[in-house]
DNA sequence: ATTATTATTTGTCAAAATGACATTTAATAA
DNA sequence: TTATTAAATGTCATTTTGACAAATAATAAT
């Protein structure tokens, strides 16, 4: 086989950077590292890009690895290649950032998978330049959320107007207010009402509303300043 | 020295995306591959990453060897990673998008560099997944451009607000109202106005602009909406 | 000298979107 | 029956937007 002369070669990582929300708080999914060095130290869940397998289908392999979930919203942050970032030898890494709904993932059997989540104002050291990565992803997750109906990934199939709306707080780390909120909201079209109310959080209760799936591929792209006073 | 056993290694590239401006239309630098396979054929600046660089460092190196030009406006673009996108053997290659002021281009010795500029719409056909990293750049940079000031890259230090519009108009493939667009141009305050005038494009001639830089890396972030029913 | 030409520059107005603000409502608990 | 608590909704002034055409400045032509 032919091969580009004299060329080095290097490691080819993935690092996923997973944010689920539990209905009050934003959280991210860790795990402690299993192999030399820093082991057992906290670390994003990652792994080295296979022969035959591209950065994306790394990503969900070890995804899947890690949570037993499968098709989680994933997208591409940024390659992470310092030469020196990972002590051992050169390891260039594709960060990418994941959203998860996070009952789906405790409804798996939490001890099969040594995944821990955390508040992300609360995470603990992390290896390498992982703190980073999560610093760039949280601004990108920002800024998309922003401009795009991402955080629905995060969301379950029913939810309230009260939880969307302290999620778009918690990533957006603002307050937003409620009536302004709910008419952006509503005049997007891409949430259904249901008949059922969620008791859990007052005694009025709050209504139940799923997304409109056919809108929301549809308008995927069109879903302009949902944060009052866009500074992007 | 200690490794990670049985992973498997890759070469890493870097290919660059090199978009300019003439005055009038959207144009796009390309090489003659120099090295077997597909040698000769047109390609884009690219080259592989080095022992002691980042893929950032590796993309100004390149683009400096071949324009001649260094600070380039430089953003990473995407990863592309298909096990068999070359077929020599495994290279990942990390795509960035370049802008560059095609007149200080032009100013260097154009025998030196074998580069050449295209019109973008009508570019040659490009080796490997290039022509894809192409059309995901010109998305991108649609997408920055609706948001954020990064087109004035692509202009000399002065120029008129006619120019300024035909490039928003290539970049966005539309047509733009000359009333709203200068409206919204000048409400962004980035523009300072000089004395001097263009006659080349008109008898009556347009006064030429300068960007004011503070304000420019000051406002970086807020830019909003200079394209009319933004659909991003 | 006057007029024609041509790209540049600027103005208006109605409609829509935004941001700031407080009250009503529904259900349960007291 | 009343008190409590979170949910849901309405108003208004301001700003922004998009659609639309007339005026201007310089040169070229007559």
């Amino acid at each position: 086989m032919i091969e580009y002369s004299g060329q080095p070669h290097y490691l080819v990582a993935v690092d996923c950077i997973v944010f689920g929300f539990d209905g009050e708080r934003l959280k991210l999914l860790l795990v402690k590292r299993g192999l030399e060095p820093e082991i057992n130290k906290w670390s994003l869940i990652g792994g080295f890009v296979g022969a035959n397998e591209s950065p994306d289908d790394a990503a969900n392999r070890v995804l899947k690895k890690n949570t037993g979930l499968e098709g989680i919203y994933l997208e591409q942050l940024q390659i992470y290649g310092e030469p020196h970032r990972d002590p051992i030898e050169r390891t260039l890494s594709v960060g990418y950032f994941a959203l998860i709904d996070i009952h789906k993932y405790e409804a798996q059997l939490s001890d099969e998978y040594h995944a821990e989540w955390f508040l992300v104002n609360e995470s603990p050291k992390l290896i390498f330049d992982h703190a980073q990565m999560v610093a760039d992803a949280r601004k990108k997750l920002r800024y998309k959320a922003a401009l795009h109906p991402i955080l629905f990934e995060m969301l379950p199939k029913k939810f309230t107007i009260p939880q969307l709306q302290m999620l778009f707080e918690e990533v957006n780390d603002t307050k937003i207010d409620t009536r302004n909120f709910s008419r952006k909201i509503s005049s997007t079209g891409l949430l259904i009402k249901l008949e059922e109310k969620d008791k859990s959080g007052s005694k009025k209760g709050a209504f139940y509303f799923k997304l409109d799936k056919k809108k929301y591929k549809a308008n995927f792209q069109a879903f302009l300043n949902l944060i009052p006073n866009l500074k992007l």
